[in-house]
DNA sequence: ACAAACTTTCATTTTTTTTTGAAAGTTTAA
DNA sequence: TTAAACTTTCAAAAAAAAATGAAAGTTTGT
């Protein structure tokens, strides 16, 4: 395999891998592309190298400006825009935490806390309902202070959190 | 808020929370239904809570139980089939895990192994392709590493995680 | 062996999501 | 201030994903 068909492989692999945990295709696949591009890379570039149009280029490389990984950068001289990703991994995954948690989980907690709250009945099903959506509200709840947690840490989260799981 | 109208809240957040990762609204919902139900539910039921068509709930519930977490249930001198969740949320979370590491993570690995693999030339590009997808996939077999260790400890892993984590 | 009571399958339809592209907007240099 | 060089927006089109429902399949009781 040579690196071109490499490049695509992975460009390709990526996207599919968002597709599954909820993330654009096109997005996944500019982030991809970010990646392993040592230079920043113009949207000309983009829209060229994954063959999408100018607006879908545009809206995508915006939300990962949002999301906060990925960057505008200036040329001196250049007139038009070049774009680079976060390539630390590290930094990757406590921004995409960081998002998600504020984005979905955050609500999500909301809810369960809202219809955990409710006043039970002598019902059996509603006082299983009750329990049941305590417990969800306390779980989800506990994961989401380790995603926090993570974040502090910032340098090497996951090889620290690695030694503390691995020594049983 | 009364029961029903909470059941139903929670229900929709939790269709919308499962397609926000990768998962079919009807899918989540159903696994939310089951979830709050203190009884095993019959198809009927289903198709009737949540307003689906008997196709849909089929091809549904058989994907939960592809999963591992929702399972057949038998009531004595009835002949149709009722369902249940996996009500155990440590569990419910190994379960996941190890499905999405088996369906998605694992294969992914196996590409960014390939990728990274390239004879890289002089080439600044290249050279930094190779190193790049070296560090992720370095970086997902630790964290696929970490979600198989979470399922060693079955019972309570993410207390235990949380204890580890909070304490620096 | 039959038929009633169910469940599954899958071609077709519907809905949702994503993409396009042209017009509007913005920035910069002269 | 103008116009060239870009970027963004968004209504419409296309593509992808999910849902329907009727026919086929299966199981069970008699």
């Amino acid at each position: 395999m040579e690196y071109k068909e490499a490049k695509n492989k992975f460009v390709q692999t990526w996207g599919a891998l968002g597709s599954q945990w909820g993330i654009n295709k096109t997005m996944a696949q500019i982030h991809a592309l970010l990646m392993v591009s040592n230079e920043p890379v113009s949207m000309e570039d983009i829209m060229e190298q994954l063959q999408i149009s100018r607006g879908n280029a545009s809206m995508n490389i915006r939300a990962l400006m949002d999301w906060g990984i990925v960057y505008k950068e200036f040329k001196a001289g250049e007139r038009r825009e070049f774009f680079t990703a976060e390539k630390d991994l590290d930094e990757l995954a406590v921004k995409i935490s960081k998002e998600r948690s504020k984005r979905e989980i955050k609500p999500a907690l909301k809810v369960l806390k809202e219809v955990s709250s409710i006043e039970a009945s002598q019902n059996e099903e509603e006082k299983h309902f009750v329990e049941q959506t305590t417990k969800l509200y306390d779980f989800v709840l506990k994961a989401d202070n380790v995603l926090d947690k993570i974040t502090e840490y910032k340098d090497n989260w996951l090889a620290r959190l690695v030694v503390k799981i691995m020594k049983k």
